[in-house]
Order: structure tokens, then C-alpha cells, then sequence
DNA sequence: CGAATCTTTGAATCCTCTCAAGTCTTGTGG
DNA sequence: CCACAAGACTTGAGAGGATTCAAAGATTCG
């Protein structure tokens, strides 16, 4: 397997101040939809937010799971240690999406990844004692808490049958196509691309082959890149490699 | 990717009747755990037993969630159609398992994945209205349900690091090692073996490829034939080849 | 027993890996 | 602002693994 990364600098992290729940732009997608931001206020003042630099790690594997957090911009990756050092990526979180369930369960719950920024991220930070009163306080809110654990295990699936199916061509293109969608949709050609290393932890190859890959969509045109780590799509070229396996 | 499985005349299930969930050997593991099986004795007159024939289908992918089945022996496959009409195994459930858990979402919620058992295979089937009632009544019964949720990702996270990455040899022998988890630990070496195509669909390759390595194993006698789609296994071998990746 | 299904094996091809060297980028300190 | 070092990416060549197609052997079930 691929070398382990080392987790030591990059601790990135901006401290952007409470959070606006009530005015949030997201709020309606994501797991506090049904709770009133107003009658909880004095709970919500808790809740944190922060940007992380791309590679931050957000937590480490069996660390206590004392928080979670609300992707509000970015994409986050879930990577477990494997025996031999390396680590594969078990699902990427992007808009609206949870990391650290875990703190749903009993107390002294340990996370079972590591959780890192793939591209910059910002990030709500909610700790323990606040989900644990909505729970009991706010009966629908453990029905956006069930519908977030489907997600999750949607996101897993997505991992299975998009990203460990087939040839590593077709992989590839949809990992990209998830970028896409990841994306805000207003400047939908520019994408923060990921590493080659991500690339290859979610499809579960080694880095050169991921490299030789890309590099063919590159002289193919169908990834262009336009400055800074980021690159414009093809995404018509990218979904027909992705379903039909043609080319 | 290989041909489509057809569903057409695997319905073999034969009813057991009631479930006595109130001597229930293996409920103090599963979902019901926490649930008062005397105090709510009329709702669970609700639940029954069955007993589905390997092959048989539970239920099929974006059929309406009308129940959830809890696994009392045997082992169920969760897998998902792929766009070229081949399906991939997205988790496997073992005893005291759920699949279904769909059912605990929102009203007209479908199943997300079709579930197939891959051994014969003991289920308690309790229907949506039962869930919903207990969700209510019974506080405890929501941390129990979360609880689950986590299993079935660490599940899915298991077809990920486990089944999906190394070498087709390391992964069969990470597969081969979770049917010995999953059997009855009194005839540990006696083991139901599951289909070639299951194997393949599990580990995402060509059913040829599963028969080469599965040849080589028997030839090496970590797999030795006991009749009757039964096996023995060197479980020790087979942990060295999934950890160590020697030989 | 025979048909259908499932499994094994061979041979050629294609894909991916590994090792290794080289190039390009980025960030830091002088 | 440049130079250098560290990190990230690219590319080649050979080896090894997995796929495909095809055919034959085994099993299972009626």
C-alpha cells in the first residue's frame, strides 16, 4: 500500500465566531431544519464556527466524540488507518452533511475516522450537551437525526458502487462528477480539485495510476486547468466515461 | 461487468410463525434490547418469524419500506443495481442484525437496496407500525435505533477497508474470515459457504478471478471441502493472508 | 437421468502496480 | 525577490494481477 501521510501541521484553523443560526442559508438542508433556532437560542449560542485549510484535520480516529459538525461550505473526507499505515477514505461530506455522528451515542463514544478538509472548509462546530438536549427536547429532531445516518450510509454506498466499481477510469470520472455536484453551483466550471493522494485513497489505487489517468483527461480536454488548484470540467465528457465505460 | 442475476423463482420462505420475543436468545443484542417485550406483549404479537431459503429475496430495491427484519441466524446481502444491470453488494447483516432500517424514516420511504439471503437465514419481520409506536413509547428504544444506524456504516465501512482494497487475495481471505464470524461458534469449522458470484459482487471483480484464488487456497488446504456446500477453514492462514499480505 | 446452474481452467489481453527518475509547484528564509 | 528545499505530480519500463472469451467439468434439482 501507499506510504501513511503524516497528521502533524496542519492545524489550520480560522475561528470565524458564533454561529447565526437563525440567518444561516443552509440551515433549511441540514440537520437543525426542524428546530427553533429562536425558542433554543440560548443552547445554539454554543455552537462554534470555523474554517479549516485544506488538509486540516477536523478530528482523529478514537479520539472522544465530544462535538460534531455541519459542513457549511467544503468537503470533508472519513478515512480509516488500515494495517500497513495507509488510510482509505470510507466517505466524503460536502454542504449540509454531518461529521461525527458519533456523538449521538453513548457518552464516551470514540470517532471511528479521521476527519479531514479535503478543500477549504467551513465548519459548525455543536457539542455534545446541545445535541443531547435537542434530542429530548425536540421530537422531530431526531427524525433529521435518522435521515442524517441514511445519508451517511448513502455516502458509504457511493464509496462501494461508484468509486470501487469498475475501471478505475470510470471511477475517477465520478469522483469528479461528485466535485461537481459538491460545488457551488454558481461558478460551476471552476472546481477546487482535490489531491492525488485523496483521489487515490477513494478509489482505493495507487497515486500513479490516478496521475496517469488524469493526465489523460487533461490532454483530452475534458479537465482544463485555470490557476491555483482549481480546474474547469467537462462534465458531459466526464458522465459518458462515467456510465458507459466508452473511450 | 457480469451479467445480471435473475430474480425470478427464489421465494422459497417458509413461515415459522409468532415470535417469542420474550425468550428470544439473541434479543439482548439486538434492537429490542431495551424494550419492554411483556409490558408491550400486544404490539409484539405483531412481529413473525420466517425462515428464507439461501437465494431468497427479503425485499427489492425501491419497494415501498413497509417492515424491518431482524436477522436471527444466517447472513443477508444489501446490494444495489448498477447502471449496466450487474449489482454490487454495498453490506453484508449477520445475526442480530437489521435490514430495513429505511423503515424508520419518513412515511412512503422505499428500501434503498434489494436484500438477498446468501445462507439460509432466520428473520423476525416487525412492521412499520410497530417501530413507530415504539419510537414514541419507548425512549430507550431511539438510542438502541441509532446504535444501529452506526452498525450498518461500520458495515458498509467494512466493504470499503476490507473487501475493496489489496489484492483480490487478501480481500477473499477478509471475507472468508467474516462467514466464521458470522457461523455458530459451537461448529466453528464447519461453514455454509456462500455463492462465487456473491463473493465477486462483494469484492467488486470477475467470478472467474474468485474461482482462481478459491482454487488456490483449497490446493493449499486452507479451505477443505465438508459436503453439502459446507466448508472447513484455516481461520489462522486466512488471517495471515488478510493482514499480511505474504504469500 | 438429464437439464440447468454453478464452477473450474486455459490462453491472450489489458489494466494496474512498483520502482525509479525526473519535473513542476509551493512555501520559506535569506 | 530569488534560491532552495520540500512536497506534489508526471512518466517510463517491466512485472504481476485481473479480465475476457471460451470450453469443459461438477453439482443440484426435478
Amino acid at each position: 500500500m501507499t506510504k501513511a501521510p503524516n497528521y502533524i501541521k496542519c492545524l489550520d484553523i480560522s475561528y470565524e465566531g458564533r454561529a447565526d443560526c437563525q440567518h444561516c442559508t443552509i440551515r433549511k438542508n441540514d440537520i437543525l431544519a426542524k428546530v427553533d433556532v429562536i425558542k433554543h437560542e440560548r443552547l445554539l449560542e454554543r455552537i462554534v464556527q470555523f474554517c479549516y485549510a485544506k488538509k486540516s484535520i477536523v478530528f482523529t480516529e478514537n479520539s472522544p466524540a465530544v462535538s460534531m459538525f455541519v459542513v457549511r461550505r467544503g468537503l470533508i473526507k472519513l478515512e480509516e488507518t488500515l494495517g500497513d499505515g495507509s488510510t482509505r477514505i470510507v466517505r466524503v461530506v460536502s454542504k449540509a452533511g454531518i461529521v461525527g455522528l458519533e456523538t449521538f451515542l453513548d457518552d464516551g463514544q470514540r470517532y471511528c475516522q479521521t476527519a479531514i478538509a479535503l478543500q477549504e472548509t467551513e465548519l459548525c462546530r455543536i457539542p455534545y450537551d446541545v445535541v443531547k438536549s435537542l434530542l429530548v427536547s425536540e421530537p422531530n429532531f431526531v427524525k433529521s437525526v435518522l435521515r442524517e445516518w441514511h445519508l451517511q450510509i448513502e455516502a458509504s454506498n457511493k464509496v462501494i458502487v461508484e468509486f470501487s466499481t469498475g475501471t478505475l477510469k470510470q471511477r475517477l470520472a465520478c469522483v469528479l462528477l461528485m466535485l461537481i455536484k459538491g460545488a457551488n453551483r454558481d461558478n460551476l466550471v471552476e472546481i477546487e480539485m482535490i489531491h492525488l493522494d485523496d483521489l487515490a485513497s477513494l478509489t482505493g489505487v495507487a497515486r500513479e495510476s490516478v496521475s496517469r489517468i488524469l493526465s489523460e483527461f487533461k490532454r483530452k480536454e475534458f479537465l482544463i486547468k485555470s490557476g491555483l488548484g482549481k480546474m474547469r470540467f467537462n462534465e458531459a465528457a466526464l458522465r459518458e466515461i462515467a456510465e458507459n465505460m466508452l473511450e
